[in-house]
RNA sequence: GGUGCUAUCGUCUAGGGGUCUAGGACAACGGCCUCUCACGCCGUAAACCCGGGUUCGAAUCCCGGUAGCACUACCA
């Protein structure tokens, strides 16, 4: 088998190989563990999985946790969990066994790797030791405005360019901290070519001498991480959110320096999920404050103890979230708005991925789901909606035949988007009213409806074919025979059934409930409705 | 402030010089269906950021402006 992540190795093999191995896709997902996996980076992970699988390459998992003050417990179990529901099998890497060829994938286990590549960069006198404090530097962005560590500023700073080797090799003798920087060099146009935006070109100038490596923890910073572990595992395209555009130049940057620019990955920068109102990147808060989840799962946090809302806890299905998020950004080329995975993964281009920002439209997410619920049956509800029944009405549920919830089940989704609002629908099926709806009562029990019902009631106690067919037959002409309103007697008799005027047809509901119950709530509905 | 990216109905978007009196979907509104509430169906309203070019012709190409967003950390 070849090992994709030797490089050199491969650097030796004749051409025809390499040619094959060039075209091999390999993509990565690469979160941080700082928390629960914000609904953005699960669209990243969805079109980078898409992508992968169309192509027939390869979709890593690989943690990028070189920032060891925002970890969190829990986050990288979550990560994995998140993705398995969505459907996004990941082939390389975290959560698979074996993880691969390119481990480690944790990147917080990669140091030696890494210590071997700034010390390549120091070495070529690409980057530069540098002891400045946060407090130097932050004196420093005081008494200069705009101050950037670049060409115009290293020298007057305290780095190896402006101290003797001696002086250096005592510091660090002494134990004390450093960083390495990448040295930009200074008035230079950097191309870079994005899959989705073309052409960007910016002057190395602008760019400050980015950290590359921190001996406080003795781990890279996510550039060099980044582009070391990348050329590692032998991604072929990187596909992120647009917040890494400014920075993709650097990168190149340092493919160059490290003599990896020709097989440095294609880059395609996708465009951020904003808020729905207002502006801005899509935030927890906007979740918080609009009453919709902004994660896949629910994530109880245990550094801050805050607990995030998710769409599975929410009552969604996974392919209604795949098929939203996929259109967040991305439109095929004709009207088709249902798309299943395979669809899209034989549909999807990134070419048709959008420029610019799409505010997130929950509104539209509802929909999906409720696409998505039509498309099932009552049978495969049946454990979820039982699920979803408040507690002290489970038994009420179970004990029903399975068959005629299915029927309920099947009567009743199409009025809702989501599983979870099944019950409020129909809970009069399970639960005689208690109450009767005021509005409903006021609109529909009139004066004679007392009267009605009970000669209703009489009707009815002596009707013993309690299909639906006949039940209309009977009641309709005993309402023509005696000249009543259809709609008033229909409704009256409703409300004792359901306590409100709403639900299915009204036979559907004498139907479940059968004679004796149906005859138990009119009797109590006459008894206790009062217009 | 600097740099970059982006710009079509309220929202997601189709459109890539004439087929655009700009199409679809969500949401909104109206109607139909009907014993109710929904669903569904039908319909209405709703957009090419502004200004210059290029061209016989521009939503589409170019330039400028404006606006929005992102980045500008020993975070990713």
């Amino acid at each position: 088998m070849t090992n994709f992540c030797k490089p050199d190795v491969v650097a030796e093999m004749p051409q025809k190989f390499r040619d094959i191995m060039e075209r091999k896709v390999r993509v990565r997902f690469a979160p941080s563990p700082t928390g629960a996996l914000h609904i953005g980076g699960v669209r990243t992970a969805l079109y980078n999985y898409i992508f992968a699988r169309q192509h027939g390459g390869d979709m890593l998992l690989r943690i990028e946790d070189t920032d060891s003050t925002r970890f969190v417990p829990g986050a990288e179990e979550y990560i994995i969990e998140a993705l398995r529901w969505l459907g996004i099998e990941i082939d390389e890497g975290i959560g698979v066994t074996p993880e691969g060829p390119c481990g480690p994938y944790r990147q917080s286990e990669r140091r030696e790797i890494y210590h071997q590549y700034v010390h390549q960069l120091l070495d070529k006198g690409k980057a530069y030791i540098a002891f400045d404090t946060p407090e130097e530097l932050e004196a420093k962005r005081k008494e200069i405005p705009n101050f950037q560590y670049d060409a115009s500023t290293r020298m007057q700073m305290h780095n190896s360019l402006t101290m003797s080797q001696e002086e250096v090799s005592a510091r660090i003798a002494a134990g004390e901290q450093y960083v390495v920087r990448f040295k930009v060099e200074p008035n230079e146009d950097v191309h870079v070519h994005d899959l989705i935006r073309g052409e960007v070109v910016i002057n190395s100038s602008i760019l400050d001498d980015k950290v590359l490596y921190k001996s406080a923890d003795d781990l890279p910073t996510y550039h060099m991480a980044n582009i070391v572990d990348d050329h590692l595992m032998q991604i072929s395209h990187v596909i992120r959110g647009e917040e890494w555009l400014p920075s993709a130049p650097l990168h190149v940057l340092l493919y160059r320096a490290f003599g990896w620019e020709d097989t440095m990955p294609e880059f395609a920068h996708l465009p951020l999920l904003l808020k729905p109102d207002g502006n801005g990147k899509l935030s927890k808060r906007d979740g918080d404050r609009l009453g919709f989840p902004v994660f896949p799962l629910e994530f109880h946090n245990q550094k801050d103890g805050t607990v995030s809302s998710g769409y599975r806890e929410s009552g969604y299905f996974p392919e209604a979230v795949v098929n939203f998020l996929a259109l967040l950004g991305w439109h095929g080329s004709g009207d088709k708005e249902m798309y299943t995975m395979d669809e899209l993964i034989q549909d999807f281009s990134l070419d048709r991925v959008s420029k610019a920002g799409a505010k997130f439209d929950y509104e539209k997410g509802k929909w999906f789901n409720h696409q998505y619920l039509q498309l099932k049956s009552g049978e495969e509800l049946y454990d979820a909606f039982v699920a979803s029944v408040p507690a002290e009405y489970q038994p009420a549920v179970k004990k029903m035949d399975k068959a005629v919830v299915t029927h309920i089940i099947d009567l009743m989704k199409e009025r809702v988007n989501f599983v979870p609002e099944l019950w409020e629908q129909v809970n009069f099926f399970f639960v005689a009213p208690t109450e009767y709806d005021e509005k409903s009562v006021k609109k529909r029990w009139k004066e004679e409806s007392p009267a009605q019902m009970q000669a209703l009631y009489e009707l009815l106690e002596g009707t013993d074919d309690w299909s639906a067919e006949n039940l209309d037959q009977v009641v309709m002409g005993w309402i023509a025979e005696h000249e009543y309103g259809v709609g008033l007697v229909m409704n009256a008799f409703r409300i004792t059934l359901v306590g409100a005027a709403r639900g299915p047809h009204i036979w559907e509901i004498t139907n479940v409930l059968g004679k004796e119950e149906t005859l138990r709530r009119l009797k109590a509905g006459i008894e206790h409705i009062h217009a």
